[in-house]
Formats: structure tokens, sequence, C-alpha cells
DNA sequence: AAGGTCATTTGATAGTACTATTCCGCCGTG
DNA sequence: CACGGCGGAATAGTACTATCAAATGACCTT
């Protein structure tokens, strides 16, 4: 994973206990203290830190210490963060961004894949809806939250857009998360599976519009599913 | 800006040559070229190294060497690699990404800002929007974009949701890469420009949706801008 | 063709010198 | 007496070098 190496252990290390709030915005933590803590070097101490760095987490001045930067600060879109923020205590406003920007992403990314997909894309697109369809059916939650990724994924892949690609790495945590929150196998078949095909027929078509309108239903009862289970304060869905 | 310290130096040239294409994926660096390329130790070459393994840019192997990653992997989302991309030949490419970006996630945001703008909130949108309206009568260029961004950098921190709000730096820089482009200061007073105290207001009043559509007209037409500057292909707006 | 050996390159540590910044005391001034 | 600027000293990060360990790809042997 994230931990290739010594220096990841303790960036990894140090990013949870800072996702986890243990240590709060304007702490400061010297090198030394994080080479006694992680038993590592100096050298590895201060890759760790310059990593940590990098994802805007701590800045590094002298004489004063490494200082933890506010949350607001971070690259909240590093994969690495994400998952860290999903392992911390406040795992359910991760899910909720996340549901969030899922939401208002991949209607556009939608409306972008018909004019944008490949022909295998659009292919690939109406095969891991029926896949999906077929998985319900079987109440085969593993095959389901696979088919569904895969959609996501070429869905997403197929914008043309790279930074709505990158939203497919989001978008599996996401689908786990939300499979892990409730594990329904009676809920698997419902009107949202049944949209994934529309999408994908809609984008073989290249009625974007279409596309994104369904997709939009999809993601939005998605959201809502999340903020639903999370807080109980459901959005309802407009009609 | 992000060069604090001779690693970031390094970061930043060797992250220039990777956006901009002169050092494509799959091709290897060893440690020591990047010491001698730089003119710095080892220690300092491998702090740099292990920063773009951070942003997902390299990866570094033992044997083998660093080798470059393709770009889908990048973590685009790091302002940093945003700014190399702005910067390099492919800048284009980059700035519809995020105008494409910006389309999808500003809506979404204007209409949870409609539920969770403070009372501070609602009033300074309000107040960025006539500044905007003010300078683009004023036919000052500098103030509006000014405005422009604090109206939008409050929208999206208004929204309640930190990976939107996180998306008012990159929205800032694709304001002035649009006024780069373009500065046409008698093309200031659109209609766009009055719809932003629409907007100002549909969230004062909590009116989500119609604060979202209000929104999605603007990015709709700054993307549109946008399409047709750099490759003549605009897309119609919908209706 | 399969397997082992070796060279190469990164991984990691230790030790050292440098540098920047902050803190604090000193002094002068108002 | 209080306030403010100035400068030294302590402190913590910055950077370099040297050295050993570990991993792995390539080559050679059988």
């Amino acid at each position: 994973m994230g931990l290739q190496g010594l220096h990841g252990q303790v960036v990894d290390g140090i990013g949870c206990s800072l996702a986890g709030g243990e240590i709060r915005a304007g702490e400061v933590l010297r090198l030394e203290d994080v080479q006694e803590r992680y038993g590592v070097s100096r050298t590895v101490a201060r890759e760790a830190v310059r990593v940590l760095e990098s994802k805007r987490m701590v800045t590094s001045r002298p004489r004063v210490g490494v200082t933890v930067r506010p949350e607001s600060a971070w690259n909240l879109y590093d994969p690495q963060v994400i998952r860290w923020r999903l392992a911390s205590p406040r795992r359910e406003a991760q899910l909720r961004e996340l549901a969030e920007l899922r939401a208002a992403v991949e209607p556009a990314a939608a409306a972008l894949a018909a004019g944008h997909a490949g022909p295998g894309e659009r292919q690939e697109l109406i095969a891991q809806a029926r896949a999906l369809i077929g998985a319900a059916r079987a109440r085969d939650s593993e095959a389901f939250v696979t088919a569904d990724a895969a959609f996501h994924r070429v869905l997403l892949g197929a914008s043309g857009n790279g930074m709505f690609a990158q939203l497919a790495e989001v978008t599996e945590e996401l689908l786990v998360g939300r499979r892990d929150l409730l594990l329904l196998p009676e809920r698997l078949d419902n009107p949202a599976v049944r949209r994934h095909l529309d999408v994908a027929e809609a984008i073989a078509a290249g009625r974007g519009a279409e596309a994104a309108q369904a997709v939009g239903s999809i993601v939005a009862a998605a959201r809502n599913e999340v903020e639903r289970i999370l807080d109980g304060t459901a959005c309802p869905l407009p009609t």
C-alpha cells in the first residue's frame, strides 16, 4: 500500500494521528521526537516530514519545529489523506464529503463521456451495467460492489477528464464504505440499479444530457442513503 | 511559493520537467543523476524523490531507480501538480479540465451553501457580488478578478464541505488563467456578472435549488468561454 | 531453460558542520 | 518608568559525507 519503506510507516503513523485528531492544528513536533517516537534515524524522520509537508499537513521551520496545519489546508484529495480521514473518528464527515463530491462530479462526467467515450468503453459500460443488475438479482453483494466500482471507473475514465477519472479510486472507497455501513443484500435490487443500464445506453447513444440526468438520480440516491445512515437527516430527493 | 529549502527547488525542477513532458512515463532516473543534475547531496535528492513519490509521480525501487509513472496516476488535485501542468505546454488541457471540474462542483456547492452558510457568509456573498458588478461597470479588470475570486471562495467555503472549499485555490488559478487568455475589459459587463447577485440572494434566502441553477449558468458560461478560446469547439449552452 | 551468483542501485544510519530564526537581555529614548 | 529597537546566544531544522545493509534485475553457469 502506501507504506513502502521505513519512512512510509512513519508518514502513515503521523498522518493517522493527525487525521484522528490526536495531534491538533498548531501543535509542534520536533524532529527528534519523531525519531524516538518511531525509532528511526534523522534521515527517515526528515523524509517523513517532507512528505507530510508535501501533503500540506505540516510546515517545518527552523527554531520552531514541525507545526501541524489546520485540516482545511491539507491536500484533502490525496488518496492517503482520504484513507486516514476515513479511518478516523470523523469517518462519517469524510464519507459525507465524498458522497457530495461524487454527486456533483459524476453527472458531469457522464455528460462528457457521451461525447468522449470510445467504442470499447461504451460496450464496457453496458456490460458492467448488466453485470450489476445480475449481481443485484442474485443478491451477490461481492459481485455487486465489483461491478458497481468497475462501472463508475469506466464512466469517469471515459469523460476524458483526468481529474474526473482520478475520482474513481475515491468512489470505490466510498462504495465499500457504504457497503460496510449497511450490508443489506435485500436492498441491492432497487431502481437505482436499473438506472445504470439507462446511463450506459444513453452514453452509448451519445445522449449526454440524458446520461447526466440518470447518473444524477443514481448518485443523489446514493448520497441520500449515506446521509440517512450517518445522521438521520436525509434531504428529500428532487423529483 | 512551494520551493522552501533546497529539496523544494529540486522537486519543482523535476515536477516541471515531468509535467512538461520532457521526461516521459516509464523513463527512469537514478538518484545519482538527480544529484549532479541539480548539484545537491544524496540526502536532498532522496527527499525530493520522496515528495514526488507522495504525489504519485514516480516510484522508487532498489536496483531499478526512480521510475516515472503515467500522468493518469499523478495526484492531479495537488496544487503544485496543477501549477506545473498549467505551466506546461499542455496548459490548455489543464485549463479545460479545471473548468469542467468547476462547472460540476460549484452548483452543488451553492446548493449546500444555501443550507450551511452562516450569517456572515451570506452577507459577504452579497457584498462581493456587488463589488463584482461595480468592478464590471468600472471596467476594472483587477478589482473584477479579486471580487470574483473572493465570491467563489466564500461560496465554496460556505458549502460546509472541505473538499469543495479546497477547490477555491484551483478556481482562482482558473480565473487568472482565463483573464490572461483574454483580457477583455469590455467583456466584463455580461449577464453572468449580474447572476452573481442572484446567487448571493438565493443563498441568503436559503433557496438552494435556485442558487445551484444560477451558479450553473455562470460556470457553464465560463467553461464555454474557456473552451471557445482554447480550441474553438464551443458546446452550445443548454437553455 | 532453470537456477544461482553478482553487480548495481536504493534504503538506512551516524556523524558533522551550517544556517536561520526566535528568544531574551541590553541599551537608549520618550 | 515604560516602551521600542538592537544584538547576541541558544535552538532546531538544513545540508553534506561516509558507510553499511538489503533488494533485485541481469548475467552466467549448468
